[in-house]
DNA sequence: GTAGGGTTAG
């Protein structure tokens, strides 16, 4: 307040003086208009910054308008300048014009700048600059190519400021061809050692993905500078090979250029990449050492490279002490909290943004979307797709795709059809969504004919269609459609990955074709891995095959020593044969290796809150009530003749001791809690982390039909919908 | 009036 007074004063004596100066000079004007002129462009400029230049410029109305154009971030400030100018006489193609055209078109007014540069009967190359500059400063990339061409079919030739947005336009589009031709006038126009144009020509090969190329002009350089470096690193960065990239930021560092903070955030992008939090943590040094750290966009790739490392409190720290963040500080840190397992904090975070009225960008929406998914909240995912309905991305191909994912993903295969029969023009990749989506559900039947809609559309599967395919298969036991569909794939001259062959492993071994699941793996054209053998496993374990189980275990053990999952498998395979001895040996081994179980864990979603539970869990505050409810079900499904199995490594128990464990499985309690927390007839959402076992599942058949409810379960791998005392899954899975 | 960077990835 004290400020603006004294600035008040201020503008006040230099109003008087400007009157006096001005009528002087003989414009057509009283001073007392002059004086109301003077004080609205003084408003205006105060609505963003003011100095004490003015007084300087309040003799020269010339330059005095210059400095308002210069320092102008509003289109109407300009229009209101631009009015004045016409209305005192400035010759249309006079010098503040030009200004104004440059000015309008660097603060992205182009459609404005556009209609001033069309007055021009005769523009020159500066004025072609600020156009094309306008463009592809605002990523309006066809636009600056296109003004380009037209400037050469005026006879107007590019110089050095020309070339660099053009390059950049090209890189944005990507426009390899155009760029290429690009190159060739830059030769034939003699720009080979103006390092403006050559940089850009760097920058230009590495974003369309010819580093090699990139490489030669770099090469090339006469006098290399800070711009150049970075553009090559960043270009390594961008293209997959951080090694090379910190390779080559190494060679600069033995020159005497000296680093700058575009060039430290390539840098740590490229830490960031191989996840060397070490490294990336020297770089923060050095960037306290250069007295950098308040310096947004480096915070930004520090923020990025701790969450990306895991480091998630830190990243928080940083995230907190940007005054106002911006859109991609947002991304950075909700996409590393979704990163790293905390799906829920990163929704809150995207709630925190809309709250504050922070504008997402697609990417935002994007992130918050996969987010949501994981959590996996039916009602959270009603309300984001209540979100992105009234958002500006309704209509977005990439968002689209996501929400699929994320109505499927949270249980509402129904309203993941409604995105993808409301998205337009779709693509593959919305194709494999839906397919996907109905895959995980096991509806496999609604895969296939899915599949075939997309032929019939004309549309070209790709290798996550089938593998789409094949997991639907898979959960619905359509072991010949699984098999044609494998065959399908070369016909699109499509390379089947680890994942497709696991598939058909998966698909053969649980139907008890063991034998010739075998037989396929050891025909693999490339060296089976772990997908294939593990999926051999869990068959063998399923019938029961020990032979067979031990040596693909062999296999698995051979190649990764050290995962929990495949422990569990064989040991549960030699309970399932009552080889107990086997059971200890393999519980020796994990003790030995410091390897445990994974915990357990279910939530439930009431009212759109996910509550969770644990095996044997007492810590909730109802707990009296949900135990009570247990034995009530467990009275019940014993009446109904439920006889649980006892075949799982529980063996050291006794049996009374067993029928305990298992009736305590989270998810009994978390559907015990369910149905005394909800009315009567409201189906329960369940999350499980684990996949579902055996007794559960038969029980929670049974629990539906004796409660009449719905239950939907969301396991590690699938969904399962109980109804009626079957399940969806026709206890396949 | 020039150039380089950061967030995502079904």
């Amino acid at each position: 307040m004290a400020r603006r007074l004294s600035l008040d004063r201020k503008i006040s004596h230099s109003l008087y003086y400007f009157a006096a100066k001005i009528t002087s000079f003989g414009y057509p004007a009283s001073t007392d208009k002059f004086f109301r002129h003077f004080s609205s462009l003084l408003t205006l400029h105060l609505d963003h910054s003011f100095n004490d230049e003015i007084l300087y410029y309040s003799f020269y109305p010339d330059s005095f308008y210059a400095y308002l154009i210069d320092n102008s971030t509003q289109k109407r400030h300009l229009n209101q300048i631009h009015a004045r100018l016409l209305v005192l006489g400035f010759q249309k193609s006079g010098f503040l014009i030009k200004k104004l055209i440059n000015g309008s078109s660097n603060i992205g007014e182009i459609g404005y700048a556009r209609k001033m540069f069309d007055d021009f009967a005769e523009p020159d190359v500066f004025l072609w600059n600020a156009v094309i500059r306008g463009y592809s400063k605002h990523n309006m990339f066809v636009d600056a190519v296109e003004t380009y061409w037209r400037m050469q079919f005026n006879w107007v030739s590019p110089d050095g400021y020309t070339l660099p947005h053009v390059l950049k336009a090209c890189s944005g589009l990507p426009a390899l061809e155009m760029g290429r031709q690009v190159h060739g006038q830059i030769f034939r126009h003699g720009f080979e050692s103006d390092v403006f144009v050559q940089n850009g020509l760097v920058a230009f090969y590495a974003k369309c993905g010819q580093i090699a190329r990139a490489m030669t002009v770099f090469d090339g350089l006469h006098d290399s500078n800070v711009v150049s470096w970075t553009s090559i690193i960043s270009g390594y960065a961008q293209n997959g090979q951080p090694m090379e990239a910190l390779r080559i930021f190494s060679e600069m560092r033995k020159t005497n250029v000296k680093l700058d903070w575009i060039a430290l955030v390539s840098v740590l992008r490229a830490y960031t990449d191989i996840e060397d939090l070490n490294h990336g943590k020297s770089v923060h040094g050095c960037v306290i050492k250069m007295g950098l750290e308040l310096e947004p966009d480096l915070l930004i790739a520090l923020t990025a490279m701790y969450a990306k490392c895991g480091q998630v409190t830190t990243a928080r720290l940083l995230f907190d002490m940007m005054k106002i963040p911006n859109v991609i500080l947002w991304n950075a840190m909700i996409s590393g909290y979704a990163k790293n397992g905390h799906a829920e904090e990163a929704v809150d975070l995207f709630r925190v943004m809309i709250s504050k009225n922070i504008r997402a960008d697609s990417i935002t929406v994007r992130v918050a979307i996969v987010a949501c998914a994981q959590v996996g909240s039916l009602d959270l995912s009603r309300w984001m797709d209540n979100y992105i309905s009234k958002s500006e991305y309704r209509d977005d191909l990439f968002v689209n795709t996501a929400l699929i994912d994320m109505h499927a993903k949270c249980g509402s295969l129904d309203m993941a059809r409604t995105v993808f029969d409301r998205t337009l023009e779709k693509d593959v990749v919305v194709w494999s969504a839906m397919i996907v989506g109905y895959g995980l559900h096991g509806r496999g039947r609604e895969a296939i004919d899915l599949y075939q809609a997309m032929m019939q559309a004309g549309v070209c599967p790709n290798d996550v269609t089938f593998i789409g395919l094949l997991t639907a298969c898979n959960h619905s036991g359509l072991v010949e459609d699984g098999w044609w569909i494998f065959h399908c794939m070369k016909d699109y001259k499509i390379e089947p990955r680890h994942q497709h062959y696991a598939c058909v492993v998966d698909l053969l071994g649980r139907a008890g074709y063991l034998d010739l699941a075998y037989d396929f793996i050891m025909k693999m054209p490339i060296e089976p891995g772990i997908t294939a053998w593990g999926a051999l496993l869990s068959a063998c374990k399923i019938h029961r095959n020990v032979q067979l189980g031990e040596y693909a275990a062999k296999q698995l053990f051979s190649l990764d020593s050290c995962n929990t999952g495949h422990y569990v498998q064989l040991s549960n395979l030699y309970a399932s044969a009552r080889m107990w001895d086997h059971v200890r040996k393999i519980r020796i081994q994990m003790r030995e290796k410091g390897l445990s179980k994974d915990l357990g864990y279910s939530l439930v979603d009431i009212n759109g809150k996910l509550q969770a539970f644990r095996v044997g869990d007492k810590s909730h505050p109802r707990y009296k009530e949900i135990y009570e409810e247990l034995e009530s079900l467990e009275r019940r499904l014993k009446q109904a003749g439920f006889i649980p199995h006892i075949d799982s490594s529980l063996h050291d128990l006794n049996n009374e001791e067993i029928e305990e464990t298992l009736c305590n499985h989270s998810e009994r309690l978390a559907i015990a809690f369910g149905l005394i927390s909800t009315p009567p007839g409201t189906t329960l959402r369940i999350i499980k982390n684990l996949r579902a076992c055996v007794n559960c599942h038969e029980a929670s058949k049974l629990i539906s039909k004796l409660v009449n409810r719905q239950i939907v379960m969301r396991d590690a791998n699938r969904f399962h919908h109980f109804k009626d005392g079957v399940c969806s899954c026709g206890d396949y899975w």
